[in-house]
DNA sequence: ATATTTTGCGTCATTTCCACGCAATAAAAG
DNA sequence: CTTTTATTGCGTGGAAATGACGCAAAATAT
């Protein structure tokens, strides 16, 4: 066997904020092959290291950032999707939380890294551009009948903070009656005591905690979510 | 760079017949490690190869069996999970229609390949059970919302077949009527004018058939398909 | 002929969906 | 302090989907 294939991982990673919406986490690359370009964060996988151990140890070396929800996304083989040698990617799909959106540390293999809106994205290195295109449509198809919207959000967000992530990820306005109604009724948010402190005109609203324990015992009763 | 690490692709492969219910193609591993033992077609895949092409030229290898449908699965890629060295294995998901699901054929790899009922699977090689409880877990969650059933089905069947299928994989009663009145409301089925054979006692009912190019067209135009 | 099996068509109560109205609350503007 | 504006919170009613079930028609088996 003379197989001459390598392997590495890739992560797409999501962030939000209300005023910039959703983001994808870039890196500008240092050297050739596309030196200058933008692409998305990852690496070579090492030979006793796990998947998962290597696409946050490549985040956290070439961003800083930590992830807060990571899973497979799909593994990108085509034998000329590198112009060097062979070379397979496992894509993963990350979120973080708003507070993460921020920080930022470029290092090692990255020139530097920053925040995309997922509207506006630059020319990629490589295969990137269908990778993203890839975790976008996760994005959208997994956001209405898995809660990971809140692993974009704080702990604790108002309820308007939720309203608008899925009005830009759906790409609609939403029916903010009647999508309270909806998520509500599913009895995996707690209302807490705590009002949000006010960002401009209007009435502030409580603040809301999604509740991992109730959803995970729901699921297991065969509860069927959607939004 | 002295990475080490075996690219291979396997295939879980879905077949049904009416009489056997929902199977999975196994093939009995001829060397070692784990000789003897029953496990998920698959190798490794050549230099110059898609993962796609891989699969398939494994299959025909090892089992004879040429697949209707595939789709990426899941990459697993555990350190550890061959004893011989690190193999990670892009696992895809497939599906053949009844009239292929007969079709066997041993040869180079394996001592033997033959269909086993998804709900009776032997003892398995390597992470194989993991990688099927995956599969099994994408068939029931993908049957709902994408029309795959009739990948599994003659191009012309009875009603009755489709319910059926549905029956075994939702692993529920099903009630006739409701479920032809929601399948036909897509309007992706057309309904012949041919009468199925008859297999014994009861009345013979048209045959039906998957159209899809209105299934196509309808999902162009954002229809949402659910089951 | 009669019983049995399977299909085909329909009914009806309940639940969910969705468009929309409007009062209450708090900050900003005058 | 009063008015304007923005946002929240609660509700209502018609339309559509869901799901349980009844029963006749068609074909085979006895």
């Amino acid at each position: 066997m003379t197989q001459n294939i390598q392997v590495a991982v890739d992560a797409v990673v999501f962030g939000y904020s209300k005023e910039e919406g959703v983001s994808i986490l870039l890196i500008k690359r240092k050297y050739d092959p596309y030196q200058g370009r933008w692409a998305i964060p990852g690496g070579f996988v090492l030979n006793n290291e796990s998947l998962e151990d290597a696409v946050e140890r490549e985040l956290q070396e070439e961003t800083g950032v930590r992830i807060n929800y990571l899973e497979q996304l799909y593994t990108f083989g085509k034998p000329d999707r590198d112009p060097r040698t062979r070379i397979l990617s496992v894509a993963y799909f990350g979120l973080v939380k708003s507070s993460q959106f921020e920080k930022l540390k470029a290092s090692t293999d990255a020139a530097d890294a920053a925040w995309f809106n997922f509207k506006e994205l630059p020319q990629l290195a490589f295969d990137h551009k269908e990778i993203l295109k890839v975790a976008i449509e996760r994005l959208r198809g997994k956001i209405i009948y898995q809660p990971i919207g809140f692993e974009l959000l704080e702990k604790k967000f108002p309820f308007s903070d939720l309203e608008q992530l899925y009005a830009t990820l759906l790409d609609r306005p939403i029916d903010r009656r009647n999508f309270k109604k909806k998520v509500m009724s599913l009895g995996i948010l707690d209302e807490l005591d705590e009002k949000a402190k006010s960002t401009g005109a209007g009435r502030p609203g409580n603040l809301f905690q999604f509740n991992k324990k109730t959803y995970n015992r729901l699921l297991k009763e065969g509860m069927h979510f959607e939004i």
